[in-house]
DNA sequence: AAAACCTTCAACCGCTCATCA
DNA sequence: GTGATGAGCGGTTGAAGGTTT
């Protein structure tokens, strides 16, 4: 939080600042005044807005609170543990992609999914990793999805080779070296009775296929987010546009962005930091907004 | 009670990309 | 082709409030 700047010199959001434009914590009339315009004239150039609006702000600044704070169907409050476990699923296809992630968030803006992560999930997957053995009945004696999100979700590398006696190569993308996902749905799983059956596949070459049922029955299939053998890329598709090759939810040793994952694969592969490459994000993510148990509600 | 430390999160900054003249 | 401008994004900052010592 920043205190209020009555007075701060122009400048600071880029271009020419003609007059004083006022920084810092926006105030209860300020609020009031984009609001207000925003809901009568709907957005258009931010810096029109700004003017418009009578506010002593830059557009950007504008854009910014309109999204992070104004916006009439922003949820507000502490995240759900549905919510929870989607930003974690969506973290580990996406990376570092807030505003990916938040499309897929209803009411969630990509700031308050990006402090969530940095304050909350960041510390929690740091407690997990420095701790031998976290994953205790009396860590989480009340079932809180809170603490119990990563032991069943997220495990040390160790507790995991304990569960599984094949590697697990999939949702690698956080670069922590300890963690490697497991169940990506605990709570869809156990707090809303839908079965999780990872589809054993399992091949030190590619991981494994995995997935959950719906509750219409359909599978869904968590898109493979780890290395294939070529033998298994099928699943590719080469674009209309130019014949270029893109990759729908496999990955391909021809693409040089993930020649170096390639060569590392297999029991070692959770150690490698991921990079989405230049994938088709939409058909990766397609699914996801179709998660059950996601309908949330605005506040 | 008070100081020190920690956590949260609103807001800023700098950058890239798209569009337009 | 190029520069100006605006939108949007991710990283970072820092004040407020909470917690611990």
């Amino acid at each position: 939080m920043r205190k209020p700047d009555a007075a701060a010199p122009g400048g600071g959001c880029g271009g020419p600042a003609p007059t004083k434009l006022r920084k810092g914590l926006w105030s209860p009339e300020e609020d009031d005044k984009l609001r207000t315009y925003m809901l009568n004239n709907g957005q258009g150039c931010w810096s029109d807005v700004a003017r418009n609006a009578g506010l002593q702000r830059c557009g950007k600044s504008c854009r910014l609170r309109w999204i992070n704070y104004l916006r009439p169907d922003l949820k507000r409050g502490a995240f759900s543990p549905q919510e929870e476990d989607l930003v974690i699923h969506l973290h580990s296809l996406l990376g570092n992609r807030w505003s990916q992630i938040a499309a897929r968030l209803p009411g969630r803006t990509d700031n308050e999914i990006k402090n969530f992560w940095n304050s909350t999930i960041k510390k929690r997957l740091k407690n997990l990793s420095s701790t031998p053995s976290p994953n205790t009945s009396s860590d989480s004696p009340s079932g809180d999805s809170k603490s119990n999100l990563f032991p069943t979700f997220l495990l040390g590398q160790d507790q995991q080779q304990q569960q599984n006696s094949i590697d697990f190569p999939i949702f690698a993308a956080d670069p922590s070296p300890s963690v490697i996902a497991l169940d990506p749905f605990p709570l869809l799983s156990t707090t809303h009775g839908i079965p999780f059956f990872p589809s054993a596949a399992p091949t030190f070459t590619g991981g494994v296929e995995m997935g959950f049922y719906r509750e219409d029955d359909s599978f869904f299939n968590l898109p493979l987010l780890q290395s294939v053998n070529t033998t298994t890329t099928t699943a590719t598709a080469t674009a209309a546009t130019g014949g270029e090759t893109k990759h729908s939810n496999y990955l391909i040793n021809n693409n040089p962005k993930m020649e170096s994952m390639n060569g590392g694969v297999g029991a070692n592969f959770i150690h490698e930091e991921f990079s989405m490459g230049e994938w088709e994000l939409e058909d990766l993510m397609k699914d996801v907004p179709s998660f059950p148990c996601l309908n949330f509600q605005v506040q």
